[in-house]
DNA sequence: TTAAATTAAATTGTAAACAATATAAATATT
DNA sequence: AATATTTATATTGTTTACAATTTAATTTAA
């Protein structure tokens, strides 16, 4: 007890005097840290994805169609939270490279499908080793990674069901 | 027992297969949901920012500005993670704000100090309520929150240890 | 059935970010 | 001291991303 007593001071004494700006400090903003986080990581993708003519935005557009071939640019942005300013030049460019196809809706005109071409449903084989380089060189604890993947999807949940909502 | 078994069969019936391509599921991937949350959270605050002619990274320089006054052009680099070509144009457009100054060292004439103008100094009182207005509109649980504040700080400092090492 | 409103994708313009390079000052080497 | 190397910032060019607008097709309302 005496000895807890003690130990508390001693905490007391070490503890940086909380004020009321402590919110606006870096280390305290969820933001700042999130768009370090994944500007980096997306910087560590580049060498993985180089080789294939890829950058992060078309690796994704190819993740979201390995799980669901034959999709229209709407549901494609609304998965990947990006619009078809992002999208269009993005898909040009992926079908510029044979990893897609696009074709306009034959009972709507104005929709237009994407599907994976033969290279690129078979690149899915070679993508593969991408994320596990990945986590091998994020060093990150697997339970904290699954932890901080269950929050991010709450909060993705929040922004769907504001601005893209259904 | 025996209802243990029938429940057990039935989840297993129920639950999906798993795949070696499981890794490559966009709900799977740690970077595309921070990627998506920082992005949606910027996004957030462009309005909180916009009246003052703040970007959100103009918003970044302020806080880092706030806990340490009088810095290099390089030591804001490190503390934000980025590099000149970004920071060189931004700091030129809050100069334009009147938020800072910018001054070329004496001793040293390649460097360039930043330093808050009375107007700098003074936004942070402004600034105080933005923060509270995000927690807010993000409607995250506090402890999830300090939690994965933990876990992306452990993965920045992988990253300045690697690349912008000192 | 025509006019008005909505919708999907494309386009245009702009800002952020980075890579690569340039410039100029300081430091180290010979 | 003169040259080479390193360092800090600035510049240039390119890509990503988004807001705002446009175009064309579809749906709704009159």
């Amino acid at each position: 007890m005496k000895n807890q007593n003690h130990a508390n001071k001693k905490v007391t004494e070490n503890v940086q005097k909380i004020s009321e700006y402590d919110i606006l400090k870096l280390d305290n903003q969820l933001c700042f840290s999130l768009y370090v986080c994944s500007k980096e990581i997306i910087r560590k993708y580049k060498p993985l994805l180089d080789p294939y003519g890829l950058t992060y935005t078309g690796y994704i557009i190819l993740l979201a169609l390995w799980e669901k071939d034959d999709i229209t640019v709407k549901d494609l942005g609304r998965k990947l939270y990006l619009d078809s300013g992002t999208l269009t030049p993005m898909l040009k460019k992926l079908e510029a490279l044979d990893f897609i196809k696009r074709t306009r809706g034959s009972k709507d005109e104005r929709t237009v499908y994407i599907k994976l071409t033969k290279k690129g449903y078979e690149f899915k084989e070679e993508a593969k080793h991408i994320p596990e380089k990945m986590v091998c060189s994020l060093e990150l604890d697997p339970k904290h990674g699954k932890e901080m993947l269950v929050s991010l999807h709450k909060m993705m949940d929040t922004f769907s069901s504001t601005e893209l909502g259904e």
